[in-house]
DNA sequence: ACAACTAACTTAGCCTGACTAATATTCCGG
DNA sequence: CCGGAATATTAGTCAGGCTAAGTTAGTTGT
């Protein structure tokens, strides 16, 4: 194994596109979509504004309005106003909103929990050592 | 950094959402979409059916007639037909293809060499060790 | 030999999720 | 108090995925 970059850009770009696929595959057939367990997390800890949620989510306002209509239509959010400013407005979680994005954190986290099981102790030592590297790609 | 398969799904999971948010940013404004690049390398070394091409891209016929129906137009591939089936349809890369393919080819690991001439060696080994492992996920 | 089945594609219609442009509403500074 | 900036929403477009239905071409069984 040489240390070069172009060589490990090639396996890494393949690996990548490889686990990009598996996200998806593990997305489908959930009762909500990847993007909307993203949001739903961000609002764990207390109501939200628009502008945040969308600068969170790396995506353009109108899109988080979307999104916002229709986890609102399926009542796991609610919007709320801000005292302050009329402007504004709040997005918080609904209680059946809470309970959903926990049963989808425990069934997610329990699948991954369980691929990883199936290593070995070195194997996982490798992976967990590998992260902040990884972590870093594309913070330059 | 205790060998806790739970506490390593979460960081997993956290890095992969990164990685794919990444990988999406990196496609933006190239000249073709990261699933026509695919399709592209995919018709690299000759002629592929329809049926083909949709299995290894793990994705329904239809989907692939649309996309090869906008490579088509963009002129980057050719319709061929099979002489011994005519049900079948052949897709091939024209030079022009061919030429987008490598120059495509050429930016996106430029790009990721970049990054990772930016990383240590040691790092660099770190990932390269890593890379097995991830590619072991998802095939249980 | 020919009817029925299977295989390979394409077409049509729908959904999610992203974008930009245009609009309404509200806030704030001079 | 008026003009510009900030916050959201609406409307329209596009990529990319799906299923269902249709077409054309081989294959099989009696």
């Amino acid at each position: 194994m040489s240390d070069d970059p172009t060589h490990l850009a090639e396996q890494v770009s393949a690996v990548l596109r490889h686990l990009v696929f598996l996200l998806r595959r593990t997305t489908a057939g959930q009762p909500i979509t990847s993007q909307q367990y993203s949001v739903l997390g961000s609002l764990e800890h207390g109501p939200r504004r628009m502008t945040e949620l969308a600068e969170e989510h790396a995506v353009q306002l109108p899109t988080m309005t979307v999104q916002i209509n229709r986890l609102e239509d399926a009542g796991l959010v609610a919007r709320g106003s801000d005292p302050a400013d009329a402007r504004v407005r709040t997005v918080e979680l609904t209680t059946e909103g809470r309970d959903r994005l926990l049963a989808v954190r425990r069934a997610r986290l329990a699948r991954l929990t369980g691929e990883l099981d199936a290593l070995t102790p070195e194997e996982r030592a490798t992976l967990a050592a590998a992260l902040p590297v990884l972590a870093k790609l594309g913070r330059s």
